[in-house]
DNA sequence: CCGATGCTTCGGTCGATACTGAAGCCATAG
DNA sequence: CTATGGCTTCAGTATCGACCGAAGCATCGG
């Protein structure tokens, strides 16, 4: 007996968020995500949504107000329609990366000012200057990365 | 009435944890690699982190385990001594930062297998494509970026 | 062999966070 | 203006992880 194709994906889904939920993303939170990747149509209100992923209503709200901050999500009201309709901005995809990799390079910040602590006294420095060395090259490497990304016009 | 560089050094460590702690690693941890970044002299005993950092000697028990699996820290152990020394390997955090770049594009085998749900309906699929092209081409460049990273022979 | 020292393990506590469901609030329709 | 529908806010609950400190265990010196 073969599984439906939406079983899979809600398993798929599941997949999804479990794994943003790692990254401390809200576990409701990354299934609104996966559901609004592959959805048809692509629209949904927050009733539907809190139906579909079995979750509550305040949830689905909390989750929604924050996806719909950090750019993810776009929330498209209609005049003489109560509900608002919600839908995944894929394109915005590209910020969600860019943040962690500044998140990643802001390291180099603390090693900085470490150094700086440390000035008069290289012996005692060197094991933070080959931290800051690495996270020093990270930081002109990676921008250079970026650009060469294709339609990093934007 | 001027600040004692050592009391500018916990301050600094304290903010370096900080950091690690909202990256998952326990306040703790982040204090350990923090301090033996910079004390004088490199190595010391787990009673001694336990004086410095003002943690229970379970607590560092834990976090050097934790550390010692890692691979940012190095036990020594020494004949007709009973405390271990534990030093900084600062080499190795090339790997910490190789795990974060992986853990990112890890996220390509998740829309990989949900493209491959979606294969028949490309219409649907093309929410995921943008994000899974996205990941593709992380992929292919941040590898090439570690390859010419200075001295990455090891 | 025995005492002392130092690390590890483990039960218990505390604080933080996700989640729920109900109450409140706003907007729309009649 | 009132009733309805829908979202948001919030208090309460449950779960999870970090942390502590004591008990247990291994190791070393005498």
């Amino acid at each position: 007996m073969s599984v439906g194709r939406e079983t899979r994906l809600s398993a798929w889904i599941e997949r999804f968020a479990a794994h943003f939920a790692e990254e401390g993303i809200p576990l409701i939170g990354g299934r609104i995500l996966g559901y609004l990747l592959v959805c048809q149509p692509t629209e949904r209100t927050a009733a539907e949504l809190s139906q579909e992923l079995e979750a509550s209503s305040g949830s689905i709200s909390t989750n929604l107000k924050f996806l719909v901050n950090a750019g993810l999500v776009t929330k498209r009201t209609r005049r003489g329609r109560q509900a608002a309709q919600y839908r995944i901005d894929e394109k915005r995809w590209v910020d969600l990366i860019q943040r962690k990799l500044d998140a990643l390079v802001s390291v180099r910040e603390l090693t900085e000012s470490g150094m700086r602590l440390m000035s008069g006294d290289p012996e005692r420095a060197m094991r933070l200057r080959t931290v800051d060395d690495l996270y020093t090259w990270l930081a002109t490497e990676l921008p250079a990365v970026w650009e060469r990304r294709p339609s990093s016009s934007r």
